[in-house]
DNA sequence: TGAGAAAAAGAACATCTGTGCTATTCTTTG
DNA sequence: CAAAGAATAGCACAGATGTTCTTTTTCTCA
């Protein structure tokens, strides 16, 4: 692997942190090559227009979603650990990304809700991936008994987002130290409201 | 009110929608000018900075949200007539502004999260506020009785939110046309969560 | 080590940005 | 209707943007 390869990589993980500050948009090749010491026609030749750019920071970052969230996951025992265990790499994930700026993928998907093109395309088609992932890992939960038999698992799926999108939100804008907890127990609500229900216990 | 309020109005109507569109750092002096017919110095001439026309876009925007959100919904019965009214007229907003770009305020909240400055200072009150007035408005439910006595409202206003940010992503990013069953579906757990539980009745 | 290729830098481009200053047009009011 | 003041346009600015082309530096491999 040449040394191309190398600073391209460079390039894209810095990439992916100034994205989650900035904005796609916002991340500017003056900036980035500013960052990394390189000139802005010499960073610009690695990619051949901002397009493409933007379309591999995409890329590169849900590789390392895939990686830090998805794929430890998957190794929790099947069922209602695994989704807990999807549920809290997940938060980690913010959290670890509060600290230099914050998640791509919200920031991307506010940004390019309406702008048509490449970019917006390859974005949806990650986010819809992720979507049926977790449904898929809940599907499972219903197959070995851990949820009722009749839970809608995409409802499911798209709760666990919701739970997200509100934790970035209050804890980035609102600066709310609660965010996190509120998160859990909104969580913890929506895991007693799937699981099979437990013989009526009086206080 | 002389002339210039008047177009200043007209500057700041045309302004929420396009920073819906756009984002408010997305939203520039040249592009508003243009789609008004007016110079770029005949327009920035009405504010003195870019800031402080970003500031008087979010304050008309919040303008906007109370007198058609928040203040009809009050003249709902109180309690729980008056969330579910409040909800609904919240889902409204957000498919009004379907047609026309995004809701200012997510793409705001996700642009300024790390932005410090007046106008990030300003969306944040803005969305305090009502945050606080959705839980206020939950806490009268609790006290007419509709709502389970222990309820947290923090927490429910909370979930309002939550759902209407997975809500305006599940349209605008992902296109599914189920967005707005699927927003109903989680608001009516989200209630029967949260009212007195009926005599139990085995189906 | 030296030839050929790859990577990076430099300079220039047209266009856009926010903003200031000056001139002109329109409104209001006496 | 005319004078005063407000609203708008015109022009210029310094800086940033993405992109292209040319030159220089650096790497690779025989």
């Amino acid at each position: 692997m040449g040394k191309g390869e190398l600073t391209r990589q460079n390039i894209l993980d810095r990439a992916v942190g100034l994205a989650g500050l900035l904005g796609l948009d916002g991340l500017t090749i003056g900036r980035l090559a500013d960052e990394l010491g390189l000139s802005r026609s010499g960073l610009f030749a690695h990619f051949r227009s901002k397009e493409t750019l933007q379309i591999q920071v995409l890329e590169n970052a849900a590789n390392q979603f895939t990686e830090t969230v998805i794929r430890p996951s998957l190794q929790a025992p099947r069922g209602l650990p695994r989704v807990q265990s999807l549920f809290e790499a997940w938060v980690r994930w913010f959290k670890d990304l509060d600290k230099s700026g914050g998640c791509i993928f919200i920031a991307a998907a506010v940004e390019l809700d309406d702008r048509p093109g490449p970019v917006r395309d390859r974005l949806v088609e990650i986010q819809r991936e992720w979507f049926q992932t977790r449904a898929r890992v809940v599907r499972t939960g219903v197959e070995q008994g851990h949820f009722k038999p009749d839970l809608d698992c995409d409802q499911f799926s798209l709760e666990m987002n919701n739970i997200m999108l509100g934790f970035h939100y209050m804890a980035r804008l609102l600066d709310d130290p609660r965010a996190e907890e509120r998160a859990r127990k909104s969580f913890r609500t929506l895991i007693e409201n799937s699981t099979i229900k437990p013989k009526k216990q009086d206080s």
